[in-house]
DNA sequence: GGTCTCATTGACGTTTACGTTATACTTAGT
DNA sequence: ACTAAGTATAACGTAAACGTCAATGAGACC
């Protein structure tokens, strides 16, 4: 009954760690929290940062939203909406979810649905525009490539005169 | 031999006309220039900027780089090479390339394969970047509505207890 | 030919997302 | 216990990418 379990890792990550672990800076997370968008979960008793392992993966899925999509940490802060999103993670560590009553259980399981679904939305967008984007351009380089091929093909054609071939 | 064409638009447009066109604003548009990112092809003897057509698809694909991929503007300088990357438009435009020796055109061709080449690289890496946290994502969403369902199947379970099923 | 609209060149201001000291206090190792 | 390394708060600095005046000038219109 009591709360502690045999073989478990620290569970608990002070500043430098996370930042080694994560890849960003000591500054960058005490910035985060001054925005209130990563807050750790815990303190000691002389007042130091204390991490667990939702904060930590909270942190890359941060980084993420910065550098795959772009989004700017207001906007991020919106996406994740301080707790609703955490779900994802927390609800298969059994570990913290014990003490939750099984409707608000179920309160957090959709909002983290709804909340993670939004994402999955934005993704694909995202993803579609860039597709496009890349269509383009893969249209341009065979373009380019068939230009270059005539060039090669019949160097005879006049010099005032350039690719004509298919045109009107 | 003369070089104007019979019904061609306007060809020229003023700084304010881009804007509109392009949803970027002057101060914009001449910020970039500052930075030596679009220089406008013409300028009246007024001292006004007078953009061409290929300068306005030049505006959007700096923008395209910058909100698709995230690029600085140093960075989409060094994509855009300043000339290479212009061969894209001008190549199938017949009319500015009527002065260009083969050679040289086959030059700029060979610069331009390579330039859009680098682009299509780089967009694919990122999609597939994305495309991997999507199906991060994805993955999460399936493990929720799962556990969402087990929830409103056996809610007899005790309230202590939240979804076990096949742990371990 | 006065008024409007748009453009030009400065120059200073602003926001975002941190970096960089500075100073003081814990914690960790020997 | 002493020293080195890590952390805390606070405050100032910075780079990128523009925004926002301000003063001035060229064109267009009635």
């Amino acid at each position: 009954m009591s709360k502690r379990s045999p073989e478990t890792e620290p569970v608990l990550w002070r500043i430098g760690e996370v930042a080694k672990l994560t890849g960003v800076t000591t500054r960058t997370l005490r910035y985060w929290e001054e925005l209130g968008l990563l807050r750790p979960s815990n303190h000691s008793q002389s007042g130091e940062r204390l991490y667990v392992a939702t904060d930590l993966s909270r942190v890359t899925r941060i980084r993420k939203l910065q550098d795959l999509l772009g989004l700017s940490l207001a906007e991020i802060q919106a996406v994740l909406g301080t707790e609703a999103v955490d779900v994802l993670d927390r609800v298969h560590s059994e570990i913290d979810a014990v003490d939750l009553s099984p409707s608000r259980r179920k309160e957090l399981l959709d909002e983290g649905i709804v909340a993670n679904d939004q994402l999955l939305a934005r993704l694909d967008e995202t993803l579609s525009r860039i597709q496009a984007f890349r269509d383009e351009r893969a249209a341009v380089a065979g373009r380019l490539r068939k230009s270059r091929a005539e060039l090669d093909e019949k160097p005879k054609a006049g010099a005032a005169n350039g690719s004509r071939a298919a045109r009107r």
